[in-house]
RNA sequence: GGGCUAGUAGCUCAGUUGGCUAGAGCACACCCCUGAUAAGGGUGAGGUCGAAGGUUCGAGCCCUUUCUGGCCCA
């Protein structure tokens, strides 16, 4: 505590008497109502002390929330009473309101993003909820993929178990992988349940939805079903990183980047047609007699002669993936020159003419002409090694900033290669067999050859072939397969893919078309701008690749003919549905076709190739991409469920609009033709209190666990109700410092209301409301509070928490502690006991305490039920079984001008205290009531202004403040009311106070 | 490099279609109260609205450029 050390030594009896001492601690005032201690002992008449007269607030609501330890109890009283099971039970008829939970990634402990989707997602919840609604909340988890198993196999590979897995046959090994999966994935799973509790969070935690789950599995692929259905299921060549060493494809995160020293060159590939080079160049082929030039001598532009076939020069560091060269791409916005080397036409980045020649020593450079990339595209030229032609093409991916400016393309050998390809129509042809060598359709001295002997051969070929321009020894970053440590290619292999231009059965649009309509007519956006973020992504995104060449993960239930050809038809796929219902997915590898086939009748099914054999058929052993899994949840959890469908609201961070909102909604329109949901709310990342990303290595993060430990949970989510959540966030531990100060202000106006509510029978409050007039302070606080009620649930269900808590904090700390329960205090302290008046006063309170609590129920669970049970006083009652209840008090619509005055007052007072009336009570106010209006409110004035007394005059404009001084002061209720006397019992009091003691 | 997005008092945020002397809460300072007391009340000081140009009678709001962040791509 820390008390001015300046302040001023009032008396504490009167305050207006000459201080005589200025002793802080022992001064003796010359007052006749003098009460300090000295005083009293010395005197032998004391006179009587009223203290205990008074119904001061009394409460078992304490002060100091103590969550950290009152929480978990909250939490197992909760569980013990199964509060769960009875909402879902007491809402059975209730109108349902559908939320779906997005499913978090199982492979470690929650971070701060988590806490943050998990709140705000519990207040959907809990908002819904204190609306009445029946909500069947499923929290869920994201189990298959990549992460796990990297971190399984590198466990594995760290405890030296891997040789001993490579030792086994393809299909255990990768049984004995997903069981190591599997059990890591429960165990965060177990952790993370436990962490999302803690927050306060309400869900049906005993009947979560695991992706792993064989329910979960089937109902995957009966979504995969309905796609095929529509006709957008289809196989395709796709580059991946492939390992040579493992013959398997690997993802970016088993990648390692070390430098590695290659073979580049820079390669003429021999234009086609040199009279359309010419053109694009401005130039002719055909020598005219320049006639023209003559007649038209105002023309200083000279039409050149190009007299020999260029070249269009490439620079490549992987020589051995020009076999598979199908284009080249240019840039349509930067120049190309056309220059003469040492001899030879040719065509590059007009920039990097000078560097190119330098860097292969030419002796004679001469510039012919220039045009920008767009005038090459569609020019031809002659693939150095063989019959075909390759064509320019555009790509804003390539740049200038070394090579020639134009890009060496094979599709079926690079990620951009490839897109570029999709566009252009190139297959992404690839020559390269799983092994690294090159396969039958390469020119006859490539055949059989490994890739890596393949590079200086290429050379040596276009060198020899004269198309060699300039070669040399280049080291660069290359990725490197993490476990073999061996150098990665990229080679196209055949893939699953959704297509998002075929037309879909249902109606003949894409995929792409109709998610572009609902994402323009049929989903709303918090916020708004959302919209627009998602249909730039869907408008260009490519071909979804939805197959994984992995073990952990859901397998996508192929299998290949005898001829070579792929069996997988919606009827086979719902075969294989029903029976991982039963068995999950592990039977892909435990089981033979026929097995999992044993639900599939070929007879019935239209789509079955002709002479269909079972025993024929091997199993391919693809997985699906985990995003396919968690985009069907809508159907694995809502549907199968019977939750309902679609869901009202999509929760997540901004990040998934390219992840589960995007490919939940495309499975979803080409399943069901409608959106998984109605409405996607985003938030942003949070960020530390400088606005930079939170990440381990900076080491800014802040531990959820450790917030726990400090704060409790309901401050963690009164943070969380507070902040702007659409954009970054930003959080650091002072912040939740701030928000436990603003939770303690709430904290206290709640328990200031209960605490003048001891003995008051709730069972009375509506018939004492019913009689209250609607100038009275009490019906202008309910009036208040019915319009915040009303606000936070609008807010609410808008999801915008933070006006709702600020609506909250409003309320609890200006309107109810420093007017309300201001102005209250006196009839509240010093009325009689059953006096009519602060019976009233209770009844509001009461009323206004139990909206609180039913408002804060949203935001701090604990608390809200806490104080509802202190409230109710009855520990059987939980006030998340209930939903608010409306408060309708209308109050004079004159009260706006009412608290205009309060306003006046207070800085007429402050003014006031220049005069040395530093205490309120020791005021008068005198106003005009210009429009006659405040008479009707005169009853509440001294109290709403603080003061002893307020005059209603009707000579006066200006408001004054009138020293009181002067008068004797009532030595219970320490007004200055004219009233005040020397009573019965010694003390000077007013009537109120005399009635109130009993005395005369 | 591209798409989306943000930058207003020390902090967290309001500022509707351009018209205000740019608001609120917290924190801070000062004062009151000591019968909400590790509480409560009152008052006050704080900003060239990221920067630079421009449009306009008038710009925190509109346009251009630029700087610093964030998410997603490349």
């Amino acid at each position: 505590m820390h008390r001015s050390v300046n302040r001023r030594n009032a008396c504490k009896c009167c305050t207006s008497h000459a201080r005589v001492s200025s002793d802080l601690i022992a001064f003796r005032c010359s007052c006749s109502f003098g009460t300090s201690p000295m005083t009293d002992a010395q005197n032998p008449t004391a006179k009587p002390s009223y203290k205990d007269s008074l119904n001061l607030p009394k409460t078992g609501f304490a002060m100091k929330a103590n969550l950290i330890q009152a929480e978990p109890q909250s939490l197992k009283r909760w569980e013990d009473a199964h509060i769960f099971g009875r909402m879902q039970v007491s809402r059975e008829h209730a109108e349902p309101f559908v939320f779906h939970d997005g499913p978090p990634y199982a492979n470690g402990p929650i971070h701060i993003g988590h806490m943050l989707n998990k709140v705000l997602k519990d207040f959907v919840v809990r908002g819904a909820l204190m609306e009445g609604r029946r909500v069947r909340f499923i929290p869920g988890w994201d189990t298959h993929g990549l992460p796990i198993e990297h971190k399984v196999m590198t466990e594995l590979h760290e405890k030296g178990k891997t040789a001993k897995l490579d030792t086994l046959a393809p299909e255990q090994r990768h049984m004995a992988i997903r069981r190591e999966c599997a059990a890591a994935a429960t165990k965060f799973i177990g952790l993370q349940a436990e962490q999302m509790k803690r927050l306060l969070t309400v869900a049906d935690y005993a009947d979560p939805y695991y992706t792993l789950m064989p329910g979960y599995e089937s109902k995957t692929l009966e979504v995969f079903a309905d796609l095929i259905d529509q006709g957008v299921v289809m196989r395709a060549l796709k580059p991946v990183h492939w390992s040579i060493a493992n013959k398997t494809a690997l993802a970016e995160a088993e990648l390692e980047y070390e430098d590695r020293e290659d073979l580049s060159v820079y390669v003429d590939f021999e234009a086609c047609d040199r009279a359309a080079v010419a053109r694009a160049f401005g130039m002719i082929t055909e020598r005219v007699e320049s006639e023209t030039s003559e007649n038209d001598a105002d023309s200083d532009e000279e039409v050149k002669y190009l007299d020999m076939t260029p070249s269009f020069m490439i620079w490549t560091t992987t020589p051995w993936t020009l076999p598979a060269n199908l284009a080249i791409a240019v840039n349509e916005r930067s120049t190309y020159a056309l220059v003469e080397i040492d001899g030879c036409v040719t065509i590059l980045a007009s920039d990097l003419v000078d560097r190119v020649a330098k860097k292969a020593g030419a002796e004679k450079v001469v510039h012919l002409a220039q045009t920008t990339g767009a005038a090459l595209v569609g020019l031809t030229y002659n693939h150095p090694f063989c019959a075909r032609q390759g064509r320019v093409v555009a790509a804003d991916y390539v740049t200038l900033e070394d090579g020639t400016g134009l890009v060496h393309t094979a599709p079926g050998h690079g990620a951009d290669d490839y897109r570029t390809g999709l566009r252009e129509g190139f297959p992404a042809y690839c020559p390269v067999r799983e092994d690294g060598t090159y396969d039958d359709s390469v020119p006859q001295w490539l055949r059989g050859k490994s890739i890596w002997d393949a590079n200086a051969q290429v050379a040596e070929h276009l060198r020899a072939s004269g198309h060699l321009f300039f070669d040399h020894k280049f080291t660069h970053s290359y990725p490197h397969d993490w476990r073999s440590k061996t150098p990665v290619i990229f080679r196209a292999t055949e893939q699953w893919f959704v297509g998002v231009d075929v037309p879909m059965h249902r109606d003949g649009k894409s995929l792409r078309a109709r998610a572009l309509e609902a994402i323009q007519s049929e989903i709303a956006f918090t916020p708004e701008w959302g919209r627009n973020r998602l249909r730039g992504m869907i408008e260009s995104r490519p071909d979804w690749c939805i197959s994984r060449q992995r073990s952990w993960g859901l397998p996508i239930p192929a299998f290949r003919r005898q001829d070579g050809s792929t069996f997988l038809t919606a009827a086979s796929v719902r075969a294989v549905a029903q029976h991982f219902a039963h068995k999950g997915s592990d039977a892909w590898f435990q089981e033979t076709p026929a097995q999992l086939l044993v639900h599939y009748d070929a007879a019935s099914d239209p789509h079955a190739p002709k002479d269909f054999d079972v025993a024929s058929l091997t199993k391919l052993h693809d997985i699906f991409d985990v995003w396919f899994e968690a985009g069907s949840s809508w159907n694995a959890v809502l549907r199968a469920r019977n939750v309902g469908y679609p869901s009202e609201i999509y929760l997540e961070g901004s990040d998934q609009h390219r992840g589960w909102f995007q490919l939940s909604l495309l499975p979803a329109l080409a399943a069901t033709g409608r959106p998984p949901f109605k409405r996607l709310v985003t938030h942003g990342f949070i960020v530390d209190k400088e606005g930079k990303k939170m990440s381990k290595s900076l080491g800014n993060t802040i531990d959820v666990e450790e917030l726990l430990k400090e704060f409790g949970a309901d401050v963690c989510r009164w943070w969380v109700a507070g902040i702007d959540y659409e954009n970054d966030i930003r959080a650091d531990k002072d912040f939740f410092q701030v928000a436990g100060e603003s939770y303690r202000k709430v904290r206290n106006t709640l328990r200031y209301l209960l605490s003048n509510l001891e003995g008051f029978d709730a069972a009375e409050t509506d018939s004492i409301l019913e009689g209250i007039a609607l100038t009275s302070i009490d019906a202008w606080i309910l009036a208040q509070v019915a319009s915040v009620q009303e606000l936070v649930r609008s807010a609410i269900a808008r999801c915008a928490f933070r006006e709702a808590q600020q609506a909250i904090y409003t309320l609890c700390n200006e309107t109810l502690s420093s007017v309300y329960c201001a102005a209250t205090k006196d009839r509240l302290y010093c009325d009689a006991r059953h006096s009519s008046r602060r019976r009233a006063t209770q009844a509001a309170m009461y009323r206004v305490a139990d909206a609180l609590c039913h408002m804060l129920a949203t935001f701090i669970p604990h608390t809200a039920d806490e104080a509802y049970r202190a409230l109710t006083g009855r520990d059987d009652v939980c006030v998340h079984l209930e939903h608010h209840r409306t408060i309708m008090q209308p109050c004079d619509s004159r009260w706006s001008q009412v608290l205009a005055l309060r306003e006046l007052a207070n800085a007429a007072l402050e003014k006031a205290k220049e005069r040395g009336i530093e205490n309120r009570l020791d005021a008068g106010i005198r106003v005009a009531d210009t429009h006659g209006h405040l008479a009707d409110f005169a009853a509440d004035l001294p109290d709403l202004l603080g003061v002893s007394r307020v005059i209603i005059a009707q000579d006066q404009l200006a408001l004054e403040v009138i020293d009181l001084r002067a008068e004797p002061r009532c030595e219970r209720s320490w007004k200055r009311d004219s009233s005040v006397k020397a009573r019965s019992d010694g003390g000077m009091l007013s009537d109120r106070d005399a009635e109130a003691v009993g005395v005369r």
